[in-house]
RNA sequence: GGAGGGGUGGGUGAGUGGUUAAAACCACCAGACUGUAAAUCUGGCGCUCUGACGGGCUUCGCAGGUUCGAAUCCUGCCCCCUCCA
């Protein structure tokens, strides 16, 4: 790699927005004044790999260093992934298959590379050193750390005296992700502010060995569209990257006003000056948040499809959603397949519902009711077998549809 | 090697022989309200039959057993955790 690189004139687009913490800042805007390539290390565990918006903080992070002319360094966590990263305490280990971890992987680069440049990305495999480690390695490894340190480590502090279990290999995580640092000669290491131990472990063995340490550079968590918890797969609150562009812009929208923002600063390239004119305005109450929140679904939106997805989502969101209107798409059945079904059994053949149950339950609710081609909107009770024709929907609930058809 | 605690519906978690399809809370679904969202209120939230009333079936780690009746008692097995050594 060449070493073409911008020393901005303003470091805080850098060293503020979307950060929560730099350790050391100082150590850090020194490194970028030397005008050489700095090595970014990103690490990932191939047992999730699904990426979100909460991994797009960091990532834009990534992108941004790039465009100064630095080199980012993916590491596959593909032996950390079979233990399991403790941070965030949940005790869970799956074990992968060797073409599982593949899948992922490329899965994830996929993604990764929506934000990210390629080309100035070198991927490497953990599984090139750690393959070849020995008992030796690890002792000498292991040898370098007190189990005191780590059970400090607020993670295995509260599950101790919550005589919650703590697996050896879990104490292990860290020191494999601190080895991978020394051996990528890793100047910046970028996580989430919950990787924080994870991080320093691999500052602190680098100048054990000798090297200069790194960088530790931390990212906000991103809290879901619930508004409460961090954003993760697992809590059901995220929106990832591969969503459908409705889906998308639905999720942004479903975000609670507050949040509106944070999303701004850590996931767009709004200015910060215009961020805090939209906050002060909500909080003036002189404009609607919606309509930030549109802009705010829109961009995203675009940046993970493009302007004319963006555009149709949007135009989506507002005739089913604002106006309760009928999308311009819908799943179709044949007339002649499901013409002669009681409401009930249209409802769990169409998918509607996901039982009998469910579809009495939604019936006697009032959720269901079918739109004729005319416009005319017929309400239906259970039992019923409506005479249907071709054109007309049926609906229940906001968002589930189905169009009968010749 | 020894002692103890525990496995309940998507999650947390109550329940120690019938009144328990199983409290409560969260999540979720629907309705009302609503300029998105939030908040609030109402209803729902195993499967199945029924327009409804109501019925049937399956469920509390797994397999057996006791009993008119078991998530609750007994036996065996599997799994998890803590402590002592």
């Amino acid at each position: 790699m060449t070493g073409q690189v911008q020393i901005p004139e303003n470091l805080s687009a850098i060293t503020r927005r979307g950060v929560s913490r730099i350790i050391s800042e100082a150590e850090f805007t020194a490194m970028l004044r030397q005008g050489r390539p700095l090595r970014l290390k990103m690490g990932f565990d191939p047992s999730r790999p699904d990426i979100h918006l909460g991994h797009v903080v960091g990532l834009r992070k990534l992108r941004q260093m790039q465009d100064l002319g630095h080199q980012v360094i993916l590491i596959v966590g593909d032996w950390t992934a079979q233990i399991g990263d403790p941070s965030g305490r949940s005790a869970t280990r799956t074990m992968l298959t060797h073409a599982e971890v593949l899948e992922n992987a490329e899965s994830y680069m996929r993604q990764f590379f929506k934000v990210v440049d390629r080309e100035r990305t070198q991927v490497e495999w953990q599984s090139q050193w750690f393959g070849e480690f020995t008992l030796a390695n690890v002792i000498e490894l292991t040898s370098r750390f007190t189990v005191n340190q780590f059970l400090h480590r607020e993670d295995f502090a509260n599950r101790y005296a919550d005589n919650q279990p703590i697996a050896i290999t879990e104490l292990l995580y860290p020191l494999m992700q601190a080895y991978d640092s020394v051996v990528i000669e890793s100047d910046v290491e970028f996580g989430g502010t919950d990787q924080m131990f994870n991080l320093l472990v691999g500052r602190e063995l680098q100048g054990m060995m000798g090297q200069t340490p790194q960088q530790c550079f931390m990212m906000p968590i991103l809290v879901g569209t619930d508004g409460a918890r961090k954003m993760s797969k697992s809590l059901d609150n995220y929106v990832a990257l591969e969503e459908p562009p409705q889906d998308m812009y639905g999720k942004l929208m479903s975000l609670p006003d507050r949040l509106i923002t944070s999303y701004y600063e850590y996931l767009t390239d709004v200015p910060d000056a215009d961020i805090a004119e939209m906050q002060q305005s909500m909080a003036s109450e002189t404009a609607n948040p919606m309509d930030f929140k549109k802009g705010l679904a829109r961009r995203i939106t675009a940046a993970f499809h493009d302007a004319g997805a963006a555009e149709s989502a949007e135009t989506h969101f507002e005739q089913v959603v604002q106006r309760r209107d009928l999308p311009d798409a819908m799943p179709e059945y044949r007339l002649a397949d499901i013409g002669d079904l009681s409401i009930n059994r249209l409802l769990t053949q169409t998918g509607m519902a996901s039982s009998n149950a469910e579809a009495r339950r939604l019936i006697g609710q009032g959720a269901v009711e079918i739109i004729r081609s005319s416009g005319e909107r017929v309400s239906v009770a259970a039992g019923d077998a409506p005479a249907l024709a071709a054109g007309d929907v049926l609906r229940a609930g906001r968002r589930r549809f189905a169009r009968v058809v010749e």
